[in-house]
DNA sequence: ATGAAAGCGCTAACAA
DNA sequence: TTGTTAGCGCTTTCAT
């Protein structure tokens, strides 16, 4: 009977016609999807793992572009794409355990989540999205490093010497308020980390001493969380003259903050962004633009093309420095360096 | 062994560590969530079917909140969501009988659609949101009738008596032009024809010969399409004071081609729009709000909830006019009647 | 061209 | 408390 549903060439249409026909008189309502997949070993779905609640995902204007393309390369392959429910609060990993999916895509988590290891143990292929970087797992995301040093080349360019930071968080712990040094060496988003290094590293080669950079980490990514993490840098060193944040959101946030306060943008205060949402680009934002919909796209062609596990393979995605109108030099005040 | 994994308390935790570090040893991956599943008869996943590509879906505002109030409910029962790969044009139904779930959610697609039919055949509970409205099963969705009828009310009360409307797809098949009376009343989207319906209704009390209205309906649910639908409607009919749009996207869309002709708005013409997406709020359009991640809950809830099959429930939410900037009355030319 | 049967990996019921 | 077994519904192989 098996044969009458999939494999209509192998019996005759008489024979398919009637067998179909006293299936259906029996009320029966085709081939369980479930017993078939166990028997071809094939779920027909792809895993989508998330660092954040799932809803958040649809709130976040980068993961909903990242969820397009990927959605667009299931749609392409004719797989389905199933949601995780694992939330970062219950450490309930079951979920992970009882998704039936011929793969996961695992879109930015911290090197230990929970969630991840679970992942990992299920004997099926995994890509992973922007983070975390782990060598033996296939990867997609962008050169987070040289991105940001485009930003810190811009505003060091600009004569900015003075700056401050609002990060996302760091660590799977809230931390609502400055990170120092060392919180910023461990933290376990590497996407954040790899950031601030390379923050570091471009400010201090101009001649900045990086230990007295305010880095103000906030949990939440949200424009209240930028805007509140705005206001304590500025608490921490009203001197500043940019604010670099690695997210469009703080800085979309941070922006607000300034306008509240009164202060200029960018004459009385430089603000950059981080990704290259839709509603940056409305701001004029100075931001990096990255290519949601294509990460999303290379993230499930990675998953869904057969390849040879021994060998993880990364795709590394163009980014692109989008100088906008919320960068300028710094206050005439603070131009004494180049002084006639 | 099972309990080892699934029963900790049925046994000594002496035994119970000794079988699972056995199990490790032998490099045994966990329970198979697919066996599980035939076994249990629970796949632990929410089916969720689409009108659209499933792409499209992350690129409506309206879609996208629908899925965070599905997702929401998913996630607190701890049960995955799965993107079915149905798309409109390749027949393909093969996806809905894959798909391994314990149900589906059915997203506004119309009364025809053969994935909604493949869907009907398996034997688990089905709720629809919008469309099609089938009385023997679950139901979400607005009171479309009277929630145009309040847009209809306000304009006919700003005086409005020669209007255009601008409509999305009445059909499974595409047709970018006006639609006749005979296409709205066969129209296969639901929502679509109860908008047309009640508006027709409206205008028809108030004085409004409704087969001399243009209604012009497009395919594609764009600002291109909102732009060219608005253009079309005022070569058909130049003499019209306002423009009813049955979703935002398009009234945005004619929006734009209103300050691309140079009229004003609402001086010169008065544009209508339905959905209150966030752009729609920001833009000031006249619309109607409806509660998209509401909807999305209310069918997750409904889908979860177990149900006596008896008895089909619908659940209708509350909408509400938003008066916006993009209303009033129509130009004076048009007010004799009101004269003194 | 058609029918019969093994077995995918698990859970739940039962036996010891 | 621990071990054993039937069978979920399918696909695939093999026998007719």
């Amino acid at each position: 009977m098996s044969n009458a549903y999939n494999r209509p060439d192998q019996l005759s249409p008489e024979l398919r016609k009637r067998v179909l026909e006293t299936a259906r008189r029996l009320g029966y309502p085709g081939p369980d999807p479930v017993a078939r997949s166990l028997r071809t070993r094939k779920a027909g779905a792809v895993g989508l793992l998330l660092t954040e609640n799932l809803s958040y995902a649809f709130r976040d204007p980068g993961a909903v572009g990242f969820l397009e393309g990927l959605a667009l390369a299931c749609e392409d392959a004719g797989q389905g794409l199933t949601l995780i429910p694992a939330s970062p609060e219950r450490e309930d990993v079951a979920a992970v355990h009882r998704a039936g999916v011929d793969g996961f895509v695992v879109y930015s988590v911290p090197e230990d989540d929970p969630h991840l290891a679970a992942v990992m143990e299920r004997p099926v292929p995994v890509v992973v999205c922007d983070q975390p970087r782990l060598d033996n797992l296939d990867w997609v995301g962008p050169d987070d490093r040289q991105a940001i040093k485009a930003v810190a080349g811009h505003l060091i360019g600009l004569g900015h010497r003075r700056i401050g930071v609002l990060c996302m968080r760091l660590a799977r712990g809230r931390n609502d308020g400055p990170a120092t040094v060392q919180r910023q060496a461990n933290a376990s988003f590497h996407v954040q980390k790899a950031r601030l290094t390379a923050l570091a590293e471009e400010f201090s080669e101009a001649g900045v001493d990086w230990t007295t950079v305010p880095v103000v980490e906030r949990f939440d990514h949200t424009l209240d969380s930028g805007a509140s993490a705005a206001a304590q840098a500025l608490e921490i060193d009203p001197e500043i003259t940019a604010l670099v944040c690695t997210s469009d959101i703080l800085a979309l946030g941070a922006l607000r903050e300034a306008q509240n306060r009164g202060l200029r943008v960018p004459e009385d205060l430089t603000i950059t962004g981080f990704d290259g949402i839709p509603d940056a680009e409305r701001a004029g934002l100075t931001t990096v633009r990255q290519p949601w919909l294509e990460k999303g796209r290379a993230a499930g062609r990675l998953l869904l093309e057969t390849s040879e596990p021994s060998r993880p393979r990364h795709i590394q995605l163009e980014t692109q420095l989008i100088a906008g109108a919320t960068s300028g030099p710094p206050r005439s005040g603070e131009e004494f360096w180049f002084g006639p």
